[in-house]
DNA sequence: TAACCAAAGTGGTCTGACCACCTAAAAAAT
DNA sequence: ATTTTTTAGGTGGTCAGACCACTTTGGTTA
C-alpha cells in the first residue's frame, strides 16, 4: 500500500460539513466518507503537519486515546496508522512514555531492503556492488564538500583504527564510523541514508563475518589513503581509491563464504533479536 | 503454493483437528519471553519463512483470524505486525479478499524518503544529486549487462517518447519507463530500486511539474543517444550522457522553480490515458 | 538532601463484536 | 447444457472497553 498524492481529501464539498472539519489544535476529524483506509488519514494529518512544521524531529504526539478521539477514528485505527510511519522510521514509540518523531540525522530503516533482499535472493555481489556506487559517489562528493568537522572525525576514526587493529570487533565500529563519516560529509543526506540502509541490510542479514585480523592492517592503510586524499579534495583519486577498498573488501567477504558451509541452520530459537524499533542512529 | 489452495475444502469434514494443519506452514507459537513486541515476532516469523522459501512472492497468508491463533497472539496484535510488513512493502492486504505477499519487481515504497524528506528539509537539489549519482551508474552498468529484451523496451519507450512530444503528460510516462528500463538493464535489482525510490519520492513530493513540451525535443535526442550508447555497450560514453541528461533536466526544473509562486496548477482534464499497456508496476 | 515509593499516564495486548467487501458455490434463468 | 443471478460464507477493516507493564512524576520518608 502506499498513500499516493492526489488523494480527494480535501475539504471540498463541504456541503454539512459544519463540523466535519472542525479543527482541534492541529488534528482534523476524519469524515468517515469512503476514502481510503482510516490509518491512512492518520499517516496523511501527521505528514502534513511535518510538512507545515507543527512537528518536528523529538516532539512528542499527543497520547493515543486523546488522538483517536480528536481524530474521531477508534483507538486500534489510530494505532494502525502510527504503526506505519514507526514501520518507515517517521515515529519512535516508546512503552510507557510516549510516541515521538525520530530524531538524528536522516536515516532509512534497512529492514525493507533486507526483506526485499530474503524475498528475491539477492546475491552478495548485488549488495557489494550497490554499496560500492553508492560510497564511491559519497567519496568522490566528500572530497569536494568535505568539511574540518567532518574531517576532523574522519581522522579519529583511522587513528582507533590503527588502534584496534588486534581487535577485530571494535575494529568494525570503527570502520562504519568512519564510512558514515565520509557519507555525512558528502553533504547529501540522501545518498547518505542510503549508503546506510545498503551497509546496514548487509550486515544484519548475513552474521557480519568479522574479517580475520590479517586483513585488518592493509584496510586501515586505505582508509587512511582515503582520508587523505579527500581532505586534499583529490575527488577522482578518491573515488578510485574508495572503489579499491571495497573491491578488496568484497574479495574478502567472498573469500569467506566457501568456508561457511553450514550457513542456512544459524537461526536458533534463542537467537531471535530485533533491534525493537530502530532509531537507535545517534551521533 | 497458496496457503489455502485445495485445503479450503476441510471446512467440515476435517473439522476434527482443529490444530491438523499441521504442515500448512512452520508458523510456531509465539513464547512470550521477555523478547520484544508481540508485533515484531509476526515480523520475524514472516521473514523467516520467506527466508527459507515457504512464502514465495503472490503467496497467500492464512486469514487473520486462523494466523492469530496459531501464532497465540491476539488478532490485533497480528495485525499489528502485519501492518508492519506491509507498510515496508513486502505484504499487501486486499479487503475482503486476503493478505498476500508482494508480487512484481523488486521495489522499495517511496513513501519513507518522502517523508524523511519533509522531516528534514532536503531539498531538490539533493534529490537530484542522488538521482543522478543513481542513474549514471545505472546507465554504466547496463550498457555492460543489459540484454536484447531490455534493449528492446528502452528502443521502444524512445519510440513512444517521439510520437508525444506534443503531450508532455504522456511523454512523462514513456520518459519513466525508459529510466525504469534502463534500471532494469543494469542487472542490479538493489539499485533499481533505489533509483525508482529516490525518483519516485520526487516525483510524488512535488507537484510533477510537467515539462515545458520546448525540451521534450531535446529530451527525446538524449534518451536516444543514451540508448545508443547502453547498446554499444560504451559504458563510460553511457554514463556521460546519462549525467548530462539530468543535469539538463535539473536546471529545466530549477528555472521552473521561480515560478512557481502558486501552486494551483489544476489537473487537466483532457488528460486521455493511453489504452496501451498499464503501467501497474504492482501493488 | 537524598532515597524512596505510590499514583497517574502511556503504550502494548486482549477480547469479541460488527461492518463492508470479495469470492465462489448454489440457484435460477436462458 | 450453458449462462446469469443470487446467496452464503470468508476476509480484512473498524470499533469498543478493559487490563497489563512500563515510565514518569511528585510527594513522602529516612
Amino acid at each position: 500500500m502506499s498513500f499516493h498524492a492526489g488523494l480527494a481529501i480535501t475539504s471540498e464539498e463541504m456541503s454539512r460539513d459544519s463540523n466535519g472539519s472542525i479543527q482541534l489544535g492541529s488534528f482534523r476529524v476524519v469524515r468517515p466518507e469512503k476514502n481510503g483506509l482510516m490509518a491512512e488519514q492518520v499517516v496523511i494529518q501527521v505528514r502534513d503537519m511535518i510538512g507545515q512544521g507543527s512537528l518536528k524531529p523529538g516532539d512528542r504526539l499527543p497520547p493515543e486515546r486523546e488522538l483517536s478521539k480528536r481524530l474521531g477514528i477508534s483507538r486500534a485505527s489510530l494505532r494502525h496508522g502510527l504503526r506505519f510511519l514507526a514501520a518507515i522510521g517517521v515515529l519512535t514509540s516508546r512503552d510507557g512514555s510516549g510516541t515521538y518523531i525520530a530524531e538524528g540525522p536522516p536515516a532509512l530503516d534497512s529492514e525493507p531492503l533486507r526483506m526485499l533482499a530474503e524475498l528475491h535472493r539477492f546475491t552478495p555481489d548485488e549488495m557489494f556492488e550497490a554499496r560500492k556506487l553508492l560510497e564511491v559517489g559519497l567519496a568522490g562528493l566528500a572530497a569536494q564538500h568535505a568539511q574540518p568537522d567532518h574531517l576532523a572525525v574522519m581522522a579519529e576514526e583511522v587513528t582507533e583504527m590503527y588502534a584496534t587493529l588486534d581487535d577485530p570487533q571494535e575494529y568494525l565500529v570503527h570502520d562504519i564510523r568512519f564510512h558514515r563519516a565520509v557519507a555525512a560529509a558528502s553533504g547529501n543526506q540522501i545518498l547518505a541514508a542510503l549508503m546506510n540502509m545498503v551497509s546496514t541490510a548487509m550486515y544484519e542479514g548475513r552474521r557480519a563475518t568479522v574479517e580475520r585480523a590479517t586483513d585488518l592492517k592493509e584496510s586501515a592503510e586505505f582508509h587512511r589513503k582515503i582520508y587523505r586524499l579527500i581532505r586534499a579534495h583529490k575527488s577522482d583519486q578518491a573515488k578510485a581509491a574508495m572503489n579499491e577498498h571495497l573491491e578488496l573488501a568484497q574479495r574478502a567477504f567472498a573469500s569467506e563464504e566457501g568456508s561457511n558451509t553450514d550457513e542456512g541452520k544459524a537461526e536458533k530459537p534463542g537467537t531471535a533479536r530485533r533491534p525493537r524499533s530502530r532509531a537507535q542512529a545517534r551521533q
